[in-house]
DNA sequence: GTGTTAATTGTTATAATATAACATTGTGTA
DNA sequence: TACACAATGTTATATTATAACAATTAACAC
């Protein structure tokens, strides 16, 4: 078959940003990641950038969007970044993707009144984790 | 009874940003909206954000966080800018805000599997809108 | 009125996030 | 081989947002 490239191996640049991203195992900022991979060699926000919009393309990671920050994808089934969820603590910023098949069901199922038809969702819960609500 | 002000709580910058924000009536950008209300005295970005940051927190408008975009409210129930979910075309960029009391009163409700307790959301949907899906 | 406090404003400078442009190198495959 | 396309390297710049601090205005008790 003509032009498939099938991307089941990631370049140099993107491997060692995802292997910073899945280490870290938090939301975690672009020139933050810059910063943790130049002993690898990597010099510019570009590579930065250039590396992190495949990986989101590719599911590997999000971007949760009300933090400029990324993180590695925990769920098996969200491998094309298109149906998202996350919950962030407004205290501690901790972070946890939700995996709720319920949730997505509904969401993935979810017709506006215009009748659009929707291909991506993200959705971003705020609160306190349990840690924080206590003190 | 008293005269009823527009909006009685409103500062002078505040005004001028929603006034701006309102008239547009589609999501702008911060430096977008300062370009445009310079003839009305706004000369430094910072004042914008500040606009901004007020009429957020107190549910005038929401932010479009993929698109690092502000638009004005459209229902008169969220007026806290706690429940959000928008619509976006990736093509044209037309952004609609939802208003549907099933998907609120679902997400409210809805608990993760650690308990946390969630007091606000934010959803945004991506797809095509109806014009840009014939094209 | 005066005094007090918080909110708002004005201003300059700078931080943080992200992309443009273009030359070069690597990789898969016909 | 030659081709097409992905990825890289590099410099410069665009875009988005905040820090710091002084000055002014609004709300309100006395």
């Amino acid at each position: 078959m003509k032009h498939m490239h099938k991307q089941e191996n990631l370049s140099k640049n993107q491997q060692i940003v995802l292997d910073y991203i899945e280490k870290v195992n938090e939301p975690i900022k672009a020139y933050s990641i810059l910063h943790n991979v130049q002993k690898k060699g990597i010099k510019a926000p570009l590579q930065v950038y250039r590396a992190l919009d495949k990986l989101v393309e590719i599911g590997k990671i999000h971007k949760i969007e009300s933090r400029n920050a990324f993180v590695a994808c925990k769920n098996s089934n969200c491998q094309i970044s298109k149906a998202t969820a996350f919950s962030i603590c407004e205290s501690c910023e901790e972070v946890s993707e939700i995996s709720d098949s319920k949730l997505s069901k509904y969401l993935k199922n979810f017709q506006d009144k215009a009748g659009m038809k929707f291909n991506k969702y993200n959705l971003e819960f705020f609160g306190l984790c349990k840690k924080c609500s206590v003190k």
